[in-house]
DNA sequence: AAGCTAGAAAGTGTCGACATTTTTGTCCAG
DNA sequence: CTGGACAAAAATGTCGACACTTTCTAGCTT
């Protein structure tokens, strides 16, 4: 048997880089995925690849089309609405089950995370800097479910966050952060404050707040996003 | 363009046989998945047989271990209780929405969904009428949610009724429909018929009741059905 | 000029072969 | 016997080649 780390196979590798680069927005949404040039450039076959595109499809960031291909799929505004409103609740669900399980391990991990997240909050606008507070912030939302005991609540949950991290990520050069008018520190500070104090309505309240406000800062930031493929 | 139906590719129609061998548990839980022998069986090379077990993994029905290939994702007792407590969960929400968006036109198929189910539940043991009760079953409670407009809900939902299925035909062979103290048709007929009046919190009680004695059913027929893979 | 059509180009889907890893089986030492 | 090492067998992971489908292009017809 392996006790040191097992390698992972292209495969599994090109289905993380790749999944980075659709929920990143460093390709467009409806773009084929043209297996040949991105076999170059990941320097593997297309066979890795195919099995990498087939992964996200079921993961809902790539659509297949029989006999033409792969496609990132496309956005538009009611899958924004229906990502944004079954988040809502997906998340209000882990989070009442964390707030009855967490320890208080749970509690410490969740006001540290917070803390990370609220120091890398305010940045220039360098890429390593966003992807810091991309990071961080992912972090942060997991933490905040992390005492949820059932693993598909948690899932379903991080695929629809990373359906609604594209998302951001597209508006992402249309608004600051900050500059929205409204203060996303304090409402992170707010809502791990309501966590670890078990408060439930407060928590799933500032949560619910937090997603939708976001939502609607998409929503002003780009309002005519949400149009055909190239 | 193409006007009529595209031919899907062997990856595809592997994906949904290996599914339905999968679900019905002609293969069994934790069992391998031999990639040459299957490839015959299938009359496919192995590259698309990869594929599909890729897409199946990502369905929570496959399990990747790199290097070691694919099997047949495992079963436990924790599984089990996860799988219908987020059902269960997941379901409400989408009857809810469902008894709120539902018009006429759904009512109807509610009923016509019902009335084929009722009249397929009394069945002899054979295999065919197994296979069609399996269907019926699964067409009802798909029709029951179908108003609800949230396609990553009823996706999800989707997705937990297969893990459900699974483990219901894996205890199949040990109880008999009818023989198991309670009265399945009638469950079903005050489901159709709360959710046809729009009696919310009665069809919420009536589905969750539906699920959790399916589970209490599953437990007693097969207490030590959670083991480990042969 | 618009539209249709045939041919070329590009891209996808599938397979069989090869290298590497894991698993199996056997033999030997303790 | 037990268990550990080594070799053989089997299975996986990856690649490049080939056939077929879709898409693009250019020329022909009306």
């Amino acid at each position: 048997m392996q006790d040191t780390a097992i390698k992972p196979t292209e495969a599994s590798l090109a289905t993380d880089r790749l999944r980075e680069e659709i929920v990143s927005g460093a390709v467009s949404p409806g773009q084929k995925l043209k297996l040949v040039p991105l076999a170059r450039r990941y320097a593997v076959s297309r066979g890795p690849l195919r099995e990498a595109a087939s992964r996200l499809a079921a993961e809902g960031l790539v659509t297949i089309e029989d006999q033409r291909g792969f496609r990132v799929t496309p956005v538009s505004r009611e899958d924004l609405l229906d990502v944004t409103a079954t988040r809502e609740r997906i998340e209000e669900l882990a989070v009442r089950d964390a707030l009855a399980h967490g320890d208080l391990d749970w509690e410490g991990r969740v006001l540290a995370a917070w803390h990370v997240l609220d120091r890398v909050t305010e940045h220039d606008g360098s890429d390593a800097a966003r992807a810091l507070f991309a990071q961080q912030h992912e972090a942060f939302h997991a933490e905040l479910v992390s005492a949820c005991p059932s693993t598909y609540l948690l899932e379903f949950r991080a695929r629809l966050y990373a359906l609604s991290e594209r998302y951001r990520n597209l508006a992402a050069e249309r608004y600051q952060v900050g500059a929205e008018g409204r203060d996303v520190r304090q409402e992170h500070k707010e809502l791990a404050e309501a966590a670890v104090a078990r408060d439930v309505p407060a928590t799933v309240e500032r949560l619910t707040e937090h997603l939708r406000s976001t939502q609607e800062t998409l929503f002003a930031a780009y309002p005519e996003l949400f149009a055909e493929e190239p």
